[in-house]
DNA sequence: GTGGTCTAGACCACG
DNA sequence: GTGGTCTAGACCACC
């Protein structure tokens, strides 16, 4: 489910973590009380040290998306995934954008700018 | 042309700076030859210090985007401004993620998740 | 295996501890995997600011010899030490440009005029 | 005789201008008494302001290898061109370096390294 | 005036 | 403890 993260690309890694969880939730890939794997194994899949892992699990639990139970683990709570429509529609825009040879980097600026003045 | 960077939003402050320009330049408002502004008026306009400006200057003369030119200034170089049409899509594109009430933040965790699936 | 460098001698630090450490790795001195002295200690070594040795360890991460690991230290990559009987060629060489009475600079701009002629 | 010199290479400037015009001078391609060309033709032909031009001839001047006569030009003194040899042999020596896949730059590092070890 | 290098020292992210 | 980012301010090289 969950793979290696980039340790270079600015994004700090336990933010990374946090969105990377919050992805699969939104997928529909986590629902309402799945249980996370544990935090160790997280640890090592994310390529992560445990307490980074940790630290984006706390946040998560703050924003009230996981609950953890203490000796028990992280569970999901209140998970809302998105329309299959948003996904088909993301996916065409991306086929365009990259026939337009622009990079992963430069569609999510491309994307901020048209989010910020619509 | 430019305005001052959010200081907290994890992405380190050279990185968006090297977004912003890249931004201009693919949008056509900075073309070849171009000159940007002084260095410490970006600095000031930014809201960051010299030195931060430089080192993103630095990356984007490295990247082949900028050319300095010692006691004269920063120029664009080799500008490839995105098709019209790319911006209209990623438009639309944007207006039924909204509609959908997601938040900036996922809409760009869902792009990348689509991208590198694709 | 280092030590200070020489401030006034026209070349940036960074440049010369960029050099210093490559070097090292031509040599053999330094090999892959090989974990480099802390940012901070290599400070004291070179007799500079700590931001000037990062500058030099970014430089030759983006060159593909180094690489950080965040919160554990820098590595060697893709070293390569060159052969053993180039270096005795220089050796030789070397001992006749001394007898000529030409100084090391200007051994430096000789050896590029061949070179780039060549 | 002279071409543009290399912004980029951390030497600055005008010691690069001094080290090419005392190339010139070791090679024979500049003898006693010959004329410099006028410092704004110099000037263009690097690639740099007038101010630095001189700035390299004012260096040469105080060194005793160039004397300037006011309103007429400057004048190469005390030359004295290495023997043909030196160069042949730096000549095979770069032949091998090259063999062995090193560029420029690292050559000149080597090339210190033994200077300074012999 | 321009860009380029460097310092001293603070604070954050990661293990 | 490790590396990474940033600031304030100095000084140099170049136009």
């Amino acid at each position: 489910m969950f793979t290696k993260i980039d340790k270079h690309d600015g994004v700090p890694a336990y933010i990374q973590i946090m969105n990377l969880i919050k992805k699969e939730i939104m997928l529909g890939r986590l629902e309402n009380d799945d249980q996370l794997p544990p935090v160790r194994e997280l640890a090592t899949i994310f390529g992560v040290n445990t307490n980074t892992v940790i630290r984006a699990l706390e946040r998560l639990q703050f924003e009230g998306l996981l609950e953890a139970e203490h000796g028990v683990g992280y569970f999901v709570r209140s998970a809302q995934a998105v329309n299959k429509e948003v996904v088909n529609t993301i996916s065409s825009t991306v086929k365009e954008l990259k026939k337009s040879g622009i990079d992963l980097q430069m569609a999510k600026v491309l994307l901020e700018e048209v989010w910020k003045n619509d």
